[in-house]
Order: structure tokens, then C-alpha cells, then sequence
DNA sequence: CGTAGCAGGTTTTTT
DNA sequence: ACCTGCTACG
């Protein structure tokens, strides 16, 4: 195997394959090209069994792009080799043996808003008012509670106030919920893999024996329990190398612990640590912000990154005057660079929080540009995504009320919530679900009508289990829309809402036909469809078009793009004003600020606007401190005149409010170019407000975006 | 049992 | 500004 394009460090991670391995690698370091490599070494080289070999990475995507890569690599084979997520690797496992935990092997997996559901429901048989106590918060105590492996029993015997008690008792019924459907969250996957092997030690020994060498990518974002389960795994053969950037540690509040990347060393006997510090991807410019940047975290183990690349172009600099003027002047520059030979698949638009994405999307819309989103309002939560999944969940696992209570209703079957009471009730005292319960029907006090809607149901879901064991997922999905009368339901409907769920479950069916393509009707077919779609992420779904990509900077972790733009830079959006208190957030902030300066390889774009509606309420916004750690002389600033003559163009007038008239009778328009007594010349870009409180906006050359009150504004027209 | 209309909370990030 | 959940009425 060619080794000799990489750098000594490089080499040596790759070539040191017995033993605890820690490599830290700074952001571009080329961390993958070491993974991929190092376990084409082990097969080759070596002639490691494929079997022999862990990989797990953060995303399913990327545990796809490395198998691939590796194959690419090398002619030996690959296919007994489990490259995937923690999450996914759990699932495996837990699918062979998770019935000597007491749960059935055709478990399902509860989505975050399952979740809620179960906590409101724990809320209400407890006589608790959720505006007194939002469920959310008793979510977060009980994923910390699993991240961390604390159990119901240990809960309650270290909790000492009211509170305390409170989210031990709610952990304890939300567990016990769980259980009796056979379901699990997503950190039960962890927690119940590990307790799986502490109480079954043959299926320890088999893994431990089985996974000889192991690889763990963005170890500084493992929780305890992921740490945990490594440390596990590795007891037998202790070959487990670890990569990992502490200074990229952003999911701190999802319960991962830098601690663990800190203190490999002490964790590991006779710890091999390389450090990988040479960027192969960012220009010289980019980098230099990003190290100015990162600086300023107090608690970090000092490293500078440099790059064998060229110095590059300025960073451009775009501040707007609200978030509807940022979205636009983004396009333009998408448009710009575009037009200097960028595809838009080389750009990508970064923000902190979902609920920016909106304005640029609309700005997106109106110059017809291409983009794809990740994230945000996900295709899988749409309502008739969720309700044709829950079906499907119910045919597979007939004891998931979760899902059960989902679809009894709907389509509409004239089945409340008080038959639905009584009907979990009835379960309750059977000691089990729902379906069965509704097999008694008949004895237990419903109307003729509702034992008969249900002994329909019952019928249906029955056949649909029999069937499901035959037939793809497509043509399973066709016949759950039939069977049901979901199709039925929303045809009679005919509005446009129903119309755009029909389509979305026609797009729907693309999933499962790519699916289909992959995979062997049998048995195993709907459990593995319905837990590889519970655990899609949405890197998951980036395409491959020619499109502008838009996502969370969180979300953009691992990714590299030529062009990055970085939006909405302001004090208390970014960093968010929630993560201000301490210092300890603040640099779990600044690290964010830093991932997202170094997806960068050749441009970088910063943007802020001075005011930002939240709420329908507009506040003025400061320029972020992160913006300021930048060294000035990076930054180049955008020309606002240049930006707007192409922008407002083509923007037609819209109503009366975009003309003004002045005291001396010359009427203004949004667009118009005038002169400033002072400021010089500048462009209206927006009138707001009648009367004698109606004002310009005005962006001048010189001395950029002002407001100024129009009856006094001493302007004139320019032509 | 079902729907329409209103009140109140909500935006930080996610496998 | 938008979504969810509650209430009152048909």
C-alpha cells in the first residue's frame, strides 16, 4: 500500500495498529483519508479478517463514504466489517439478544416527539400540570439520566429535593411505559446494549473477541455511555485507536463529554498519542481566523493549525440592515461567485439556529438558485409521514401502543378519547397493550358500534402482517394506504393541504423503493427498514444536485465546502444569548464559531444584519464578539451600492407604501439613487411607517445603512 | 365524537 | 409569526 503522499504523523497513525491509539487532529488534517487508510492497512498488510473490524463513526453518511473508500483502496473484502454509527451498531446487536432484557426483538424506536408524548402521558396519570412542569424538561433530566447510566433504582435512592424525586419518579414511569410497548428511545440503545452486557457476559466475551481492532471517529462528542461501551468492547484486545478534536466539541448539550478525548490517556494503558496538525484543506486567510478565533477559549490545550495551502482571497464581509436584506445580498453573492466559476454545490449557507434558514430560503425562492435543505421541519415528522409509519411500526411490533394510539383514529373511526381510555385501561389490567385489549372489545363496556370499528381494524392490521412477511416495503406501504382508506381519506379531503400529504406520500415511496433495491423480502425486512429510518440523520439526506446547501453549523460537521457563509453573526443569536451565563458555554459556542470557519477551504463569508425580527418583534442587534476575533485586516467589506443595484432592480413596487413624496413634491421609490447633505450617495431601500413618522431607509457608499426620518431627510433625487 | 376558533408558548444545537 | 393544545359548541 502507497503511503508515501502522507505526512510522517499521518504515517504513523496509519502503520500503529496494536495498542490504545489517540489522535488528535485539527479541523482539515485529513482524519478521514488516516481512518480509511488505516483499515485498508489492517486488511491488507496485516491481512486482518474483515471480520475483526469496528469502525464507528458520527453519521450514517459518513460510515457509507468510508466503506467506500476503503473499497476503493483495496482489492480485499470488506463485507463482514461493521462501519456505523453508535446508534446503529446498538440496534444490531440488540436485534440478536435483547429478549434476555425482557423486550421483544422486533422493538421499535421512539422519535423525540414519541417521546414527549410518553412524558405528557406519564404527566397526566400522575395528576401533574404540564405548564407547571414542561415535559421537555423531564426529557433532558431523563436522557442525562441514561447518558450518564444511571438507573430508575439509583434515580431515586441519590435524589434528595422535590425535584429530584420528581424527574427519578417520571424517569421510573416514562421506563416502565417504554418497556411494556417494547420500545426504546435513543439512548436506550446505548444504555440497554451495555446493560445487555453486564448481564450476559458470553455476549460480551463474543464481541469483545469479535471486534479485534476498533475505531472511534468524533471521540470528543462521545457521552458517557458511548465511552463506556468502547471501553467495554476493547478490554479483550485493546486496539482501539480514537480521533478527535477537542476544539471541535459541540454537542454538549446532547450529554457528550470532552473529558472523555482528555483523558484517553489516563483511561488506556501505554497510550500511543499522534498529533495531526498540518491543514489540507483551508487557505491561509481562513485559517488565520479560525486560530484567532479559538484563541480566546481559556480551557484548551494550546495547537496552531497551518496549511500548505496559498494565503487566498479576503474574508467579504456583508452586515444588512434586517434579516430579509441579509438573505438577499447572500444570493447575490452566491450569484457572484457563481459567476467567477463556483458550482453551487461548492457553497453552502451556515447558521446557528434552524429558524434563520427561513429568510434566506425565500430569498433563494425569488432568484429561482437551487438549494437543498438539511434539517429543519423534517420530511419524517410531517403528520402523514409519521401516521404511515406508526401503521407500519404496529404491524411489525402489535404491542407499540405508542404508535397504536397514533392510528386508531385516523383515518377517523369514530374511536375517542374515551373509548381509547377504556381501552388502556382494559390493557393495563391484562398487563398488556392495547391490541390486546381490543380483543376483548365485546365485554368491555363499548358501544356495539366501537367493538365493531375496532374488530375492522384489528382485521386489517392482521392481514397486513401476514402480508408484510411477502411482499417489498413499497408494496407493503401501497397496501397500508389502501387497506387503512389513508389514501381514501385524504382524496375525499381534495384540499390543497391533502394534496401536498399525497405527494409527500408518493415521494415516500422513493425511500422505500431505494430500499427495496437493497434489501431481501423476509422477515427481518420491516424491522430493519423501520430502525434504518429511525436512525437516518440529517447529513443523511445532503444531495448530490448542483445546489446551495443550507443547514445548522451543527449539522455541518465533517463536511468541507470551497465557499462558506456564515450568517447572522449577532451578540445573543450567535452566540445565543442562552449560552451567555457562563464561560463554560461561551466556549462551547466559540468552538461552534470555529467548526464553522474551518468547513471553509477557499472563501468565507461572514454576515450579520443590525436588526433581527424574533417573535414579530424587531430588536437591533449587535455585531457578534466572534465577529471581532477575526482580525480586521482579513476582512474585506462588501461595497452596498455595487450589491444593491442588481438586487432591488428587479424588485417591483409594491403598493403606496414604497412611494414618498417630500415637502417640495418630488416622490421617491425604493431604488431610487439620491444625494445626502452629509452622508453623500445612497440608494432607498425601504419606507416604513406613514406621516410624519415615516422613514427612509437609505444605504450610502460611504457611510452605510442609515434610517432617517423622511420629512426632514435632506436628500435629492440623482438620476 | 368531531371541529373550529382562540390562547399561550416558543427558537439552540440532534443521534 | 407560527404551532400546539384546550375549550366550547354542533
Amino acid at each position: 500500500m502507497d503511503l508515501s503522499l502522507m505526512n510522517k504523523a499521518q504515517r504513523e497513525a496509519i502503520t500503529t495498529t496494536e495498542g490504545p491509539v489517540l489522535v488528535m487532529a485539527g479541523a482539515g488534517s485529513g482524519k478521514t483519508r488516516v481512518l480509511t487508510h488505516r483499515i485498508a492497512y489492517l486488511l491488507q498488510e496485516k491481512d486482518v479478517p474483515s471480520y475483526n473490524i469496528l469502525a464507528i463513526t458520527f453519521t450514517n453518511k459518513a460510515a457509507k463514504e468510508m466503506k467506500e473508500r476503503v473499497d476503493k483502496l483495496i482489492e480485499e473484502d470488506t463485507s463482514q466489517m461493521w462501519i456505523s454509527t453508535f446508534h446503529a451498531m446498538c440496534v444490531r446487536i440488540l436485534r440478536r439478544d435483547i429478549d434476555k432484557l425482557g423486550y421483544d426483538r422486533s422493538f421499535s424506536i421512539l422519535d423525540t416527539t414519541d417521546q414527549l408524548n410518553v412524558v405528557k402521558d406519564v404527566l397526566k396519570s400522575m395528576n401533574l400540570d404540564q405548564k407547571q412542569y414542561p415535559p421537555r424538561q423531564f426529557l433532558n433530566a431523563i436522557s442525562n439520566f441514561k447518558n450518564a447510566l444511571i438507573t430508575e433504582k439509583e434515580a431515586k435512592e441519590n435524589a434528595y429535593d422535590f425535584r429530584e424525586k420528581l424527574n427519578a419518579d417520571i424517569y421510573s414511569e416514562y421506563q416502565e411505559v417504554l418497556y411494556r410497548n417494547s420500545a426504546l428511545d435513543f439512548d436506550d440503545l446505548i444504555m440497554l446494549t451495555i446493560q445487555l452486557f453486564e448481564k450476559e457476559s458470553d455476549i460480551l466475551n463474543y464481541y469483545q473477541t469479535k471486534f479485534q481492532y476498533i475505531h472511534v471517529d468524533e471521540y470528543q462528542d462521545t457521552n458517557h455511555a458511548q465511552y463506556k461501551l468502547v471501553y467495554m468492547l476493547s478490554q479483550k484486545y485493546e486496539n482501539i485507536c480514537v480521533v478527535g478534536d477537542s476544539d471541535q466539541s459541540i454537542y454538549k448539550f446532547r450529554g457528550a463529554d470532552i473529558m472523555n478525548i482528555l483523558n484517553f490517556e489516563e483511561d488506556y494503558d501505554n497510550v500511543k498519542t499522534i498529533l495531526l496538525e498540518e491543514n489540507y484543506r483551508s487557505h491561509q486567510r481562513i485559517l488565520d481566523a479560525a486560530n484567532n478565533v479559538i484563541e480566546n477559549n481559556m480551557s484548551r490545550v494550546p495547537k496552531n493549525l497551518v496549511t500548505s495551502r496559498g494565503k487566498g482571497e479576503k474574508i467579504i464581509s456583508i452586515v444588512s440592515q434586517n434579516e430579509r436584506e441579509e438573505g438577499q445580498r447572500i444570493v447575490k453573492q452566491i450569484q457572484k461567485l457563481k459567476n467567477e466559476g463556483y458550482n453551487f454545490s461548492d457553497m453552502a449557507v451556515l447558521y446557528r439556529a434552524n429558524s434563520q434558514s427561513r429568510a434566506i430560503e425565500d430569498a433563494l425562492v425569488k432568484s429561482s438558485l437551487p438549494y437543498n435543505m438539511v434539517g429543519g421541519m423534517k420530511f419524517y415528522q410531517r403528520k402523514e409521514i409519521k401516521d404511515l409509519m406508526s401503521y407500519m411500526k404496529v404491524v411489525l411490533n402489535v404491542h407499540d401502543d405508542i404508535a397504536m394510539e397514533r392510528i386508531i383514529n385516523t383515518p377517523k373511526r369514530g374511536i375517542g378519547p374515551k373509548t381509547i381510555d377504556t381501552l388502556r385501561n382494559h390493557a393495563r389490567s391484562l398487563d398488556s397493550s392495547i391490541y390486546d385489549a381490543i380483543k376483548d372489545a365485546d365485554f368491555i363496556g363499548l358501544s356495539k358500534k366501537n367493538a365493531e370499528n375496532l374488530a375492522n381494524l384489528l382485521e386489517v392490521l392482521e392481514n397486513l402482517k401476514e402480508k408484510s412477511k411477502f411482499m417489498t416495503i413499497t408494496d407493503l406501504v401501497d397496501e397500508i394506504l389502501h387497506d387503512t382508506g389513508y389514501v381514501d381519506m385524504l382524496i375525499r379531503e381534495n384540499t390543497l393541504e391533502s394534496n401536498s400529504r399525497i405527494e409527500n406520500l408518493e415521494e415516500f415511496k422513493t425511500v422505500t423503493k431505494e430500499f427495496d433495491e437493497t434489501h431481501e423480502i423476509g422477515d427481518e425486512l420491516l424491522f430493519d427498514f423501520l430502525s434504518d429510518m429511525a436512525l437516518v440523520s440529517d447529513q443523511d439526506n445532503v444531495d448530490d444536485l448542483d445546489a446551495v446547501t443550507l443547514m445548522t453549523i451543527h449539522a455541518s460537521k465533517g463536511l468541507e465546502f470551497k465557499v462558506i457563509f456564515i450568517v447572522g453573526l449577532e451578540e445573543g443569536l450567535f452566540p445565543s444569548f442562552r449560552s451567555m451565563d457562563t464561560e463554560e458555554e461561551l466556549e462551547e459556542e466559540r468552538r461552534l464559531m470555529y467548526v464553522a470557519i474551518t468547513r471553509a477551504m477557499e472563501r468565507l463569508v461572514i454576515s450579520r444584519a443590525t436588526t433581527r425580527t424574533i417573535f414579530g418583534k424587531t430588536n437591533s442587534a449587535m455585531e457578534s464578539q466572534f465577529w471581532s476575533e477575526i482580525p480586521a485586516d482579513l476582512i474585506e467589506g462588501e461595497d452596498l451600492i455595487s450589491v444593491y443595484n442588481g438586487a432591488t432592480k428587479k424588485r417591483k413596487p409594491r403598493a403606496k407604501s414604497q412611494v414618498f413624496t417630500n415637502n417640495s413634491g418630488v416622490s421617491f421609490n425604493i431604488g431610487d439613487k439620491v444625494t445626502h447633505q452629509t452622508f453623500g450617495d445612497g440608494m432607498i431601500t425601504a419606507i416604513n411607517g406613514s406621516g410624519d413618522s415615516e422613514e427612509l431607509d437609505i444605504v450610502f457608499s460611504k457611510a452605510g445603512p442609515k434610517r432617517l426620518l423622511a420629512k426632514f431627510a435632506p436628500i435629492e433625487k440623482k438620476d
